[in-house]
DNA sequence: TTGAAATCCAAAAACGTTTTTGGTTTCACC
DNA sequence: GGTGAAACCAAAAACGTTTTTGGATTTCAA
């Protein structure tokens, strides 16, 4: 208890070498003007007595925190993502290579995603700020902008003036289309993920391209806005049955929004794979496991993660144009798009 | 770029008031002593300049970083956990209600868990630290305690001899084993999570002592021991049926390792539901979309994580005395557990 | 041998708060 | 009117580093 271990500052370590503090400071930060002996003999003896800069003081008076902070939106969190965990692998690992720390900080909803960022920002807390699920119009962004802070998202905004990193999601609406049309669809109904967030667009964008570069018609009908908690690609399910006039084909923008239309359809008798054909968009977990397996989009996290990384390190290191990467995700063919089949039923 | 926004520190809204640094900051951080009208106006101003006090400075001094690190190991994140993100919802709520800040870093590997601690304690990066995956003997309790850190861990330890949050895994055991053998089960396997883990042992010991209590035998190699990446419910399945004499029904103490299972069993024709019973542990998101849908335990994550918050926030505020609690879980009833029945084929 | 440059290091300032110390009012009470 | 306590606030110290500044020493060319 009062036992505790006493804690040894950089000035215990420069007394017990009989050198200065600043010596001791400037050898273990890498400095050039100091001599290598000198310097094996500081990092040891720091070692030998166990010292850690204090990170208050440090960064303090150095003013970088040496870390990065993600954030994620409680929104967000609630669904389990899969996706955002692989893809922190990939920054983490990055950003650790040059000495910092990744840190996870959860902004409990929309409203407090900015004072969040503003918590972070001006506090000093960070270095560099990193987060996802970006709007057209991202008052974070314009946040960040107008202090100059340096940040990189996971997907894009209307004007686009900035570092990110995001899955090319026009290409995986326009193939996902593409394909089901190509299997023989003709009616093919498109889940959308909340219109709020910029990809949920470009999906619809592909889909839409598709369509129309096939020449087939765009029932606004069969295009349906989901939400991850309520109104779910079961809802939406449900409310196309209703309608009537059910579509052969279905693209969702996203695994779980399919998962949960595929589930309240079996209830209906409609069953994926046979009856309605079904593409997910983001190969999470669960996909693979249920029956039958979901056909999606496989998206490369760790790599992207990795890139959105080595991005906020150029930033830090002076880089100032914003970079920006898209990445293709590959089709996982599974069991639950089949080719367009007349049914006996429909035909009488 | 240069038009940056200029700081303002405590300095500038003291001056701007014509009050003194000093009593500013006591103001701001709720200091007895200084007039309700002085309060509310130097309130008024700091908001009004978007004055945000320096983390840094503000923690070096007070010696309080007024944010809490929950550390999570890599190989946890791996498998995406569910367990893990409704848990830190919980904790965060209970956190943040009263000004700490939730963190979240992760330790690459089992090597540098105790290291990643380290830095943050050593660094005063965080006043708590929290943490799960708990083995009987853990290393990084004994070096918190040595330095009389604040932690609270969800999982025992053998010692046991601090404050944790835990979900009764003896309790879980043996309920999903005695269901086993209500149902009629004679021949009942245990797919055992790692054993490095605390609650494996729990899981299992529950598990052992139903089978004593109705007095059927313990056949040890019933009992398997999985790993989360390789050697996972798949292989210990196919193991079970190479050994010829597969068991009636299979307790799983994690639902991605009972999933794994019927999954690799089905190949063989064996049907969870139908010829084997399975029940899982912890109600993975997964278990309710599968089909047939797995029986197993849900937790209350989200009460445990607030209580683990509670508990810190306790010993923050000076309790010393281990704060312990230890969490029941529901059963749920999907379709995966079946009366045992005789198969024609195994008569003839 | 000398002077300049290069190398190595020490002293002290600085970072922006919080905390300590102590001083001045105000006010109730004798 | 005097006294002590309470309330309020100012000045300055302190937190533990990094950075700046500049002083010694060494090296090396002239």
């Amino acid at each position: 208890m009062s036992q505790s271990i006493k804690k040894v500052g950089i000035r215990e370590v420069a007394s017990r070498l009989g050198l200065s503090v600043s010596t001791v400071s400037r050898a273990l930060n890498g400095y050039e003007d100091v001599n290598a002996s000198t310097r094996k003999r500081v990092e040891q003896t720091a070692v030998e007595m166990g010292y850690r800069a204090s990170f208050a003081a440090a960064n303090l008076r150095s003013n970088q925190a040496k870390n990065i902070t993600f954030m994620v939106s409680k929104p967000w969190t609630k669904f389990v993502d899969p996706f955002f965990l692989s893809l922190l692998d990939g920054v983490e690992l990055v950003l650790r290579a040059q000495g910092y720390d990744l840190n996870i900080v959860m902004a409990r909803d929309y409203e407090k995603e900015i004072e969040t960022i503003e918590n972070a920002v001006e506090r000093n807390r960070c270095d560099g700020i990193l987060f996802g699920r970006t709007r057209p119009e991202d008052e974070r962004i314009t946040f960040l902008q107008e202090r100059n802070f340096p940040f990189v998202t996971v997907g894009r905004t209307e004007k686009d003036d900035h570092s990110w990193v995001d899955v090319d999601h026009v290409d995986i609406g326009y193939r996902a289309t593409e394909r089901l049309i190509q299997l023989g669809h003709q009616r093919i109904a498109h889940f959308v993920t909340p219109l709020r967030y910029t990809y949920s667009h470009h999906a619809r964008q592909g889909y839409r391209k598709a369509l129309s570069d096939y020449g087939l018609p765009h029932d606004p009908a069969l295009e349906v806005e989901c939400y991850l908690s309520r109104k779910t690609g079961g809802d939406a399910a449900r409310e196309l049955l209703s309608l009537g006039q059910m579509p052969t084909a279905l693209y969702c923008s996203n695994d779980m929004i399919a998962l949960s239309a595929i589930e309240a359809l079996r209830r209906f008798n409609v069953h994926a794979g046979k009856d309605i054909a079904v593409i997910g968009s983001d190969d999470t977990p669960l996909a693979a496991y249920v029956d039958p397996g979901l056909t999606t989009f496989r998206q490369d996290l760790d790599g992207m993660g990795m890139r959105m990384g080595q991005m906020m390190l150029a930033i830090l290191s002076g880089v100032t144009e914003p970079q920006q990467q898209q990445i293709k995700a590959e089709l996982i063919v599974r069991s639950t798009d089949m080719p367009f089949a007349r049914k006996p039923g429909h035909e009488a």
